[in-house]
DNA sequence: CTCACGATCAGCT
DNA sequence: GCTGATCGTGAGG
């Protein structure tokens, strides 16, 4: 799956995201997000992703009923930023898939933080209270600073000036790049997080995280208000 | 216009 | 471990 040729700055290129989303999906694990900050760095290991089926395809897409303002670059070319705001509180960050099939794109999830871990803690600490999330970081639990999609972007500094960007850019400021040399994770895969246990979706196992990480989110359904979600463990787990 | 929605935090049990 | 408050956008009336 290393064929793709680092360019100077390691930066992916566009044939690595020309991919079906799920096989997308797959390969995001274990790569490194960089953000690039003025002269600084940030940047990090991803953990857990979540593939989106796109345009008819997929109910619990943005781009399910075709191309709205929000969603419009999900259905352009590979390789490009989707940032959306979650109901106001936060932003999420997707890459998009293979452009010509109609709004496909891998949601990250969750970050190993690798360098630039004070920036991320300031940026985080910034936003909170005085409550339990906030000594949870001053006590070092640096797993924490960008573990959810959310809480990744507050780490990152990623907002919706970011919708767009192209990821193959290494001279931009988000972008991904090639795995650190040790690193092939023990995938594991199951329900997306948040769908309705009872919603037929649920049973399509797209979220892919790394078995061994610390900074994998929630559990499938955790999220999903009153009901409990079948274990993980009745999707069969694909190989890696 | 109203309504539903998802991720997070704080506060409580 | 659970619950309520909160926010911006899209969809429906």
């Amino acid at each position: 799956m290393s064929r793709q040729r680092a360019t100077r700055t390691g930066a992916l290129t566009r044939a690595f995201f020309e991919q079906p989303v799920v096989d997308l999906a797959r390969a995001l694990v274990g790569r490194q997000l960089v953000r690039r900050c003025g002269a600084g760095w940030i940047t990090g290991r991803i953990v857990e992703v979540e593939a989106y089926g796109g345009e008819g395809v997929d109910p619990s897409a943005h781009s399910f009923r075709g191309p709205t303002p929000r969603c419009e670059v999900m259905f352009g070319p590979a390789g490009h930023a989707y940032v959306y705001a979650t109901q106001g509180r936060c932003f999420c960050v997707n890459v998009t898939a293979q452009g010509d099939a109609g709004g496909k794109a891998v949601l990250l999830r969750a970050v190993e933080p690798r360098v630039g871990l004070e920036l991320m803690r300031e940026r985080r600490l910034l936003r909170l209270g005085d409550g339990p999330t906030r000594r949870e970081l001053l006590a070092g639990k640096d797993h924490q600073l960008a573990r959810g999609p959310g809480r990744l972007c507050v780490a990152f500094g990623i907002d919706r000036t970011l919708n767009t960007v192209d990821l193959t850019d290494g001279d931009g400021p988000l972008y991904l790049a090639a795995a650190e040399q040790d690193a092939a994770p023990r995938l594991a895969w199951s329900p997306r997080v948040g769908l309705n246990p009872t919603s037929a979706s649920f049973d399509w196992c797209w979220r892919a995280f790394d078995r061994d990480s610390k900074a994998v989110s929630a559990a499938p359904g955790e999220h999903f208000r009153g009901r409990r979600g079948p274990s993980p463990r009745r999707c069969p787990a694909r190989a890696g």
